[in-house]
DNA sequence: TTGTATGCGTTATCAT
DNA sequence: ATGATAACGCATACAA
């Protein structure tokens, strides 16, 4: 009850309708559904409200009808550059719907993200989760509680949009296989996204189907440095393309190999994942287009229909990833794993 | 009062009190006041409440105490590499001080920043306005309403955190000029960013001082693309170092350099401003550290001070950043007769 | 079309 | 140390 001093109180609905002569529920609908008013009580409440000052208190509104007009965006981590994009595009398309957003930083911790989930249910009318690391247990019960929207997480029945990297990734090999390349190595990363498993798994497949050999190496994280560090690795594979994880590890390998004097793609080709600095390296990295912006943007869309029909879509939506071939990728050195002469040599 | 339906309604205090077999004042006063009860209650309490997934319901809580327990973060643009650790250090220390944040992206424009300024106003206690560009009158009248800290905008009287990346451009300068370097060249950023005033400042008194010769390069928008185009611009200048705005011009401009053939550092020195790519760049980017988590940190500190207090620090709370030297400068060609014309001694 | 009465979940005041 | 209960400001069944 005790408000902070210093500032005048805000009139409340009460003053209002005192002052307009009116009850506290016809100041209320004049602000919420004035066409079940009569033009002339709309006027004059509007008039005593301008008179006061008053503006509907949000807060109580909320308390009231459970709306509050805000929804929450939880990512692992802000400063990973796949994440921006996808907040700005959440961001504005919350913001269209009249929704504001928090966000939430989840710090890569899974308890982390289920104690903001906790926090953030009562001020929030939905969910968007970005590559969530909570267990499907934890999930469904949040599920149950708020709509929720997952990105880049597969569960099923709960709603979903997720970045069809996978084909992407097929592509890639297939682009390298074409360009002459017949020894890759995929470069990992956390074992427990799902968005590794499906490249790891595309990848996989696509070797195998164009009998090419796959070699792989993990990372523990998904960072500049992973990649950096293991580019010795990388190279005493003897392979001629590397397709990695995301663009992050990409750019740490193309480094390494740059201090390492190999040149890309001369020597060696490189694929990254995401598109989110790809065009940003030098020189400018072939990728997989993820559009994450366009996920966030979705994911929200996804919300706003949950809000608004009540009923969650439990079909995920699916967002395409094409692959976006830039300069890093070339035909393998000629010395090199060259094997069977087929035609041109 | 009608709830959405298909979901279940969360726990409230008179469950958990119940559960616990005491009274609804007592289930609150564990959460807030804990120490005012015996430490059996606050565990049994406790218990009852993990039990049942029970989490203080933020709304009922702001209506019942005026406050809202969110702070509001805004930022021109997300996506811009300076910000997300900016913002990740104001989320980490209002989540400590049990926070949650709204964030609100402006879009690099005045309008909207005026726009979330208002329509976040009810929900929040106070504000942090992240390089904002909204006129100072504007400014002064949301600080009238609301708590407000600035972020690199220095408006007098309203509590602000700068980040002194000038005497790092003046250390910057001494560096080159103590590598040999005699002709620099200054590629700026927004004319209307205090940021980019302070640099631009700075450089022109340190190359006074240091008695050699700096031009300027103009650049509409600091991105890599930006920093790319100027290339040719700046290689005319027959300048044997560059200073750009910030990491991403200056990564723009290393690119721009290889795809000529211009080694970094052998024949230009390069140097950012902001350390936020700048030891993913290859080679690693001298750079200035801007220390931006610690900035956004210590902006909603400020702005916990002020809620606590009830009174804002009027002097502004300085980030000193300094040089970081890297591997992208170097002492000039040795025919540092680069000079498109000569004459200059 | 408008008024009455009640509930939303919590904190704070006053007791005990 | 703990309990009973009145606010907090608004929205909505239910009446009229």
């Amino acid at each position: 009850m005790s408000k902070p001093p210093h500032f005048s109180r805000a009139p409340t609905i009460g003053e209002v309708a005192q002052a307009a002569g009116v009850s506290r529920a016809t100041v209320s609908r004049t602000f919420s559904q004035p066409d079940r008013l009569s033009e002339t009580t709309v006027q004059r409440v509007l008039a005593a409200a301008e008179r006061l000052g008053y503006v509907p208190n949000q807060t109580a509104r909320a308390l009231s009808t459970g709306r509050a007009g805000n929804i929450a965006l939880i990512v692992p981590d802000v400063a990973n550059p796949f994440f921006p994009p996808l907040i700005r595009g959440a961001q504005a398309r919350a913001d269209e719907a009249g929704y504001a957003v928090f966000l939430g930083d989840a710090d890569e911790t899974p308890a982390r993200e289920d104690i903001l989930l906790g926090k953030l249910a009562a001020q929030v009318e939905g969910f968007v989760l970005a590559a969530p690391r909570l267990p499907e247990d934890r999930l469904r019960i949040h599920a149950k509680r708020r709509p929720l929207v997952l990105i880049n997480r597969d569960v099923a029945n709960i709603p979903r949009v997720l970045i069809d990297t996978a084909a992407g990734v097929a592509a890639a090999i297939d682009h390298l296989v074409a360009l002459g390349h017949r020894h890759i190595v995929y470069v990992s990363g956390p074992s427990a996204s799902w968005s590794n498993q499906q490249r790891q798994l595309a990848a996989g497949l696509a070797a195998e189907r164009t009998g090419i050999r796959l070699d792989r190496i993990a990372t523990h994280r998904p960072t500049y440095l992973a990649g950096q560090e293991c580019t010795d690795e990388l190279l005493a594979t003897g392979a001629t393309a590397v397709v990695a994880f995301d663009d992050l590890v990409a750019q740490g390998i193309m480094a390494g190999l740059a201090s390492r004097g190999t040149p890309v793609p001369a020597s060696l080709s490189v694929v990254g994942c995401d598109d989110v600095l790809a065009e940003r390296t030098y020189p400018p990295l072939t990728t997989i287009a993820a559009h994450c912006a366009e996920a966030g943007q979705r994911a929200v869309e996804l919300l706003l229909e949950m809000l608004a029909s009540g009923a969650p879509r439990t079909t995920p939506v699916t967002i395409a990833a094409e692959l976006v071939v830039r300069a890093t990728t070339a035909p393998p050195p000629r010395a090199a794993s060259r094997r069977p002469r087929g035609g041109h040599g």
